[in-house]
DNA sequence: TTGTTCTCAGACAGATTGCCTGAGGAGTTG
DNA sequence: CAACTCCTCAGGCAATCTGTCTGAGAACAA
């Protein structure tokens, strides 16, 4: 089944975390990483938000031999997104048009942000007139 | 205290966008939205809800006469800037640009959206150029 | 006085969340 | 083999959250 309870808890997110910049890791590795100096008790710890994270569908499980080993199935954009559309269903209807106002409008944007926001409004407009009128 | 607890729940938001589409309500009026045919338990719901609000900081009570009148305290838009920024926070290390870049990136944006986005860019763009050669 | 309506304090079960214990398999070292 | 170490898995646990409800009582109308 999907899942449709919260997205990610903090806990697991710091696992996650670890997994991006890995790509690839044991509950050993995750374990020393999130808490130096954890004994048997983190490292079940970890294990439970990696069980977890894996019955959300965000992660996958590999055996290595006799280990396993985990990878982020899911990337830090995609939960970007998933939570935007949450809040745009939640808030606004699932328009996802007032996220961007807000942001745009009272956001603390940098000006390099604004210019870079541009050109690829300026992108996607030229693929936007390409698509319609040139067809595939 | 500031509350550090997630937002607002989805009960809690039901009430509060009756509440949005008042401008100010009772409790009775607000349970016969909500749950029409709904009895003393209801009401009583709804009370909760409201209370556990108005802690959170997000309605205001003020006593007419013997009962008392709701209001919301935050409007859409404030709790909209609080998730995006909640996600920044989570995902981005705080950063509001990459949630921009997502939404401008791959939502499902009318067209017409873009060009807006664009009006929107070119208004911020003058104003931080007034700001910055004319200063105040 | 008898209802009706409102308020408030507090309780409740179910789920979620973060964390942990304990049993046991597999491999290594002496 | 025995003693150790490291891994896995099943399951439990308390604290909190969430949505809901009960019950007692005050204010008021008929």
């Amino acid at each position: 089944m999907t899942w449709t309870g919260r997205e990610v808890t903090d806990a697991e997110l710091a696992v996650l975390r670890q997994l991006w910049r890995r790509n690839d890791a044991t509950i050993r590795e995750l374990t020393d990483a999130l808490y130096p100096e954890g004994g048997h008790a983190h490292y079940a710890t970890v294990q439970s938000l990696l069980d977890r994270l894996q019955t959300k569908g965000f992660v996958d499980r590999e055996k290595d031999g006799r280990i396993n080993r985990y990878r982020a199935s899911v990337s830090r954009a995609e939960l970007v997104g998933r939570r935007l559309r949450a809040t745009a269903d939640a808030l606004c209807d699932g328009s996802m048009a007032p996220l961007l106002t807000h942001l745009v409008d009272n956001a603390d944007l940098q000006p390099g942000d604004l210019e870079a926001l541009r050109q690829l409004i300026d992108q996607l407009e030229d693929e936007n007139l390409a698509g319609s009128k040139g067809g595939s």
